[in-house]
DNA sequence: TCTCCAAAACCTGTCAGATAGGTTGACAGG
DNA sequence: CCTGTCAACCTATCTGACAGGTTTTGGAGA
């Protein structure tokens, strides 16, 4: 005799899978109108409740879109999952923002790598754009997070990859308010100059077509800030030598009271 | 005169937010009860059969599990919600396999660097175990499919990054079936002891704690394979010279007719 | 008094039926 | 041709009920 309970899902849990082979098996594109609850509840022999539950999944995965008075229609892809899964991950202290930042830096090299390779004029005029903005917004710590944000999201797509742009945009979202924080919180003149100047650099490498600079560049944007929140972490933040990078990662990381620490350093 | 709709979100939406902040409020951690349906309706205002709808929304979200008979509990973190979207993505076509390999080489390469700043001894004996293992699998596509999986799964393991972990689990998936089709369409001892080698290289570096190093061999492990994809589009693949390499991507990618026109280059 | 089992209490799973309210298109009237 | 109204259709929400799985509890038996 075999124990193994057999189908222990529910039929709300089964009927989200057979709506998505129904919705490939029927090649139903986005935008395209599915059949009302009711005729779909008939069809698979269940109660409409059930399949008002089935598509409140379909929708929380990002599938469908459910309308009030129209009928439920197929969704492009959006980030919205993935956003609504590094907010929750980050939220519920199950990541730290150092972890995040982490899976980031290797996304933002291959972004940038990428964008490098692949950029049109028009793409690279947008970057140019962006950068004269935030040349002129150093002192507004708001509109300068809002442009740092354009100008990734900028990078991301001169890759023409959709999913990588997606990925890069949901990961960014949960560091937005820290950010923007941090630089209110240290309106510090060269730091924010020591910041825009890497970004100058990234951006005139990609307008180069040159990844492996491009790549350095974001490295150093990113990388070395990482490696110093470690070492301060063993007390060898005096040693540390750049200090206005790591300035900046703090801010990107919301470390309050080591943001305090240097300040005190460099006043002595 | 604004014409903004007002309150566009229905009760169940809202209330996926709210629970989620619930949760949050009562610093409610993973394996923890929810209230019962009923209760939760009734507090929140709402009758069961919505509230049933927003906690299937934050099931698939992968922030609770619901059991029949039991209460429903919070869930740890998990990478289904990822393994959900990156599938979807891929099966409804709006993603490409090489979109998301180019995504997975940012991540499987930050991987390999961080592995091997962070391994500990316990995790080198678990590669060598698998390399091991995967020597004697050569022959075995099967076989040999799963454990280049859990090699993959063990590097990112030694990240000792979760977010990074669930991440390249779940960006794998869609390739396996692809990856195995491959190998199994095409024994060819030669590039099945190329691939051995590039993995023992990967491997070896993470062994020596050689970032550098292991980033180089991981590197060339996906890397050059994804721009040989795209000579091939321009015709080209005649020039390219490390045809294993190529066989290698090709598996990974599930082109086969690329397969075929490069078997026959090989038979001249 | 302790052990064990069965029933009760509680929980999710599912259904039927009904009402409210948003959306669209057709049609009549200006 | 434009406009306003109505009918048809769709989602939003509620009530009440029953089925079936899980845990708890209380009583019978040792």
């Amino acid at each position: 005799m075999v124990d193994l309970p057999l189908r222990r899902e529910t039929l709300a849990t089964q009927l989200a899978s057979r709506l998505t082979e129904f919705i490939m098996a029927e090649g139903l594109k986005s935008g395209t109108s599915l059949p009302s609850e009711t005729s779909l509840a008939v069809r698979f022999g269940v109660s409409r409740p059930i399949m008002r539950e089935a598509l409140r999944t379909l929708q929380a995965q990002g599938i469908v879109t459910v309308t009030n008075g129209k009928a439920t229609t197929v969704r492009a892809l959006t980030d919205a999952p993935l956003s609504n899964f590094f907010a929750w991950a980050v939220r519920f202290e199950q990541t730290s923002l150092v972890e995040l930042l982490e899976v980031r830096k290797g996304l933002e090299l291959q972004s940038v790598a990428l964008a490098a390779q692949r950029r049109v004029p028009e793409e690279i005029a947008a970057l140019d754009a962006t950068i004269a903005q935030m040349a002129q917004a150093l002192h507004d710590a708001d509109a300068y997070t809002d442009l740092d944000y354009q100008l990734h999201l900028q990078i991301a797509t001169a890759t023409h990859n959709a999913m990588l742009r997606h990925l890069l945009t949901s990961i960014r979202e949960p560091f937005k308010e820290t950010i923007r924080e941090g630089l209110r919180h240290q309106p510090n003149d060269r730091a924010n100059h020591h910041i825009q100047a890497g970004h100058e650099r990234i951006v005139a490498a990609i307008r180069a077509g040159d990844a492996a600079t491009a790549v350095a560049a974001m490295t150093r944007h990113l990388d070395g800030a990482i490696t110093r929140i470690r070492l301060n972490q063993y007390g060898e933040l005096e040693r540390t030598t750049e200090r206005t990078e790591l300035t900046e990662l703090m801010a990107m990381t919301g470390i309050r009271e080591l943001t305090e620490r240097t300040k005190l350093t460099e006043k002595e």
